[in-house]
RNA sequence: UCCUCGGUAGCUCAAUGGUAGAGCAUUCGGCUGUUAGCCGAAGGGUUGUAGGUUCAAGUCCUACCCGAGGAGCCA
């Protein structure tokens, strides 16, 4: 006898017949006046709850298990066995349960065995990992991030663990979180009136990372296949389904490659961790399609054997122009292209992922390679459906003098860069990246719609409780 | 931050400016090797907050708080 896992007891692991011992939490309880009451627990370990049946003849009958609701603690032991009842091949026939703890007044129990709103669960979100859909987007987001890892061990690359806390936010990526140990009530002055942050704890401004990229260009400058996989950080106030105030990005880095190799690397990349759910979560997948959004696992293995719509901007523009629609913005080469834009080719024109390619330059960060037409920088998007930009990524400028040209065009200060700009003065390599948003990723495989139920606890702007 | 919509029982939602209601959940009773079970009954409310208009406000007005969708920004 020993403690079992019930997705193993469900899958056949263990022979019918043999003890065993459930440990978890009540969905649900219904009694029949045949004497007996069939209690469904989980553990997390599957989608499934186990039924366990227990009859009137146990010790704590009356006074225990017929109070059991959703919610409680049991330790369940009995034999193993085949299900009298329709819905579930096998059963626990149980010889003993033992209430590890109680719900206290049930009624206002958070979470009740009934359908609950996404708004509402954000509220209870220490106890909205006990419902079946979090508890299925907790395994599915664990299976990405266990392939993502896996992905890049088997393409030789290594994992590199870029600093949280970094010195410059110049990067463009949007607004940082300040880091300080500055007493905020009465900081240290400089002459002119400003905050000396010469006397803070580093000796100078310190933000949360807003992006590893940087960092990791200098481990792709030689060990050639690199990536990050870790928390993010941005103070912008934008409060949407799309955006959270901590994420989780992963960002690879291949050296002695350019754009064409980085697309291929978004591609295999995405159709492994896609197969790896549909391969090691079919019955979260199958929950996702019929309660969150049917097309999930279709467009998924749709998705696994074919390859993006890959697109050069300049044609994605022509595209717009001749699409049968009105468009709130006008479109014209040079734009940046607005959500309806992203939207009408990724989910009317292609409806699928699409790679745009080779973006005017003006609209582009300044580390981007400059193509040789003068006018467009080697970087591409992957737009999703439902999700917007999942991936943005780049050929990086190797070359000393258009980098330096770069920054300057756009009125960055070069020192900041010094060692940034030292990978290009000594054995520089064409090399390239992107970043993906791991939380959008679980957004598009599960189906979920807002970012803000994908990760356990989200922060956004006014958003910081659990 | 902007636009639009919303906030009423534990949850999901009704209620023409005129007696605050239903379903689910909970409790109790009945039925049933049951499948978020079925039947019946009961308890459960400072209508987001603060003001205002009115004989009378869940309903109309003002401000604020919170939520959703869209936009901007991006991943």
């Amino acid at each position: 006898m020993s403690d079992q896992k019930i997705s193993s007891l469900l899958a056949g692991g263990v022979p019918v017949g043999d003890q065993v011992t459930v440990k978890g939490w009540v969905r649900t309880r219904r009694d029949s006046k045949a004497g007996l009451s069939f209690i469904q627990v989980h553990d997390g370990t599957c989608f499934d709850t186990i039924q366990v049946v227990a009859v009137n003849d146990l010790p704590n009958y009356a006074d225990e298990i017929q109070k059991l609701s959703a919610g409680c603690s049991v330790i369940c032991t009995g034999e193993l066995v085949e299900s009298q009842g329709k819905g579930q091949s096998v059963e626990i026939q149980a010889a003993a349960i033992e209430v590890v703890g109680w719900v206290e007044d049930p009624e206002s129990y958070p979470v009740q065995a009934k359908r609950h709103s996404f708004e509402y669960l954000r509220e209870v979100a220490h106890l909205r990992p006990r419902t079946n859909t979090f508890g299925a987007v907790a395994r599915v987001r664990n299976c990405l991030a266990q392939a993502t890892h896996r992905f890049f061990h088997e393409n030789s690359f290594y994992w590199i663990h870029t600093p949280i806390i970094t010195t410059s936010d110049a990067e463009g990526a949007g607004e940082a979180f300040r880091i300080s140990t500055l007493d905020m009530v009465n900081p240290p002055r400089t002459e002119s009136g400003g905050i000396d942050f010469s006397e803070d704890f580093f000796g100078r401004e310190t933000f949360l990372t807003v992006s590893g990229q940087l960092n990791v260009e200098c481990f792709s400058n030689s060990l050639s296949r690199v990536y990050t996989f870790g928390p993010t950080f941005r103070a912008e106030n934008s409060n949407t389904s799309r955006h959270l105030s901590e994420f989780w990005m992963i960002e690879p880095e291949i050296a002695f490659a350019d754009l064409n190799d980085d697309a291929d690397l978004a591609e295999n990349y995405l159709r492994y961790i896609f197969k790896a759910a549909l391969d090691e979560h079919p019955d979260d997948m199958a929950f996702f399609a019929q309660h969150i959004e049917k097309d999930a696992v279709s467009r998924l293995e749709k998705f696994v054997e074919s390859s993006f719509e890959r697109m050069d901007y300049t044609d994605a523009i022509k595209a717009l122009e001749k699409a049968p629609k009105k468009f709130e913005f006008p479109v014209e080469w040079g734009m940046d292209m607005q959500s309806e834009h992203e939207r009408y080719l990724c989910e009317e024109l292609c409806e699928r992922p699409v790679v745009v390619m080779n973006y005017p330059k003006d609209i582009k960060a300044f580390y981007m390679r400059l193509n040789d037409d003068g006018k467009t920088v080697a970087a591409m998007d992957v737009l999703a459906p439902g999700i917007g930009e999942i991936i943005g990524g780049s050929q990086r400028e190797e070359r000393l003098e258009v980098l330096d040209a770069r920054i300057a065009e756009m009125g960055l200060e070069k020192e900041e860069y010094w060692w940034y700009r030292d990978l290009r003065k000594y054995g520089t390599v064409p090399h390239a990246g992107f970043g993906l948003g791991f939380d959008r990723a679980v957004n598009y495989v599960t189906g979920i719609k807002n970012i803000r139920d994908v990760i356990p606890f989200p922060r956004a702007p006014k958003l910081a409780e659990f």
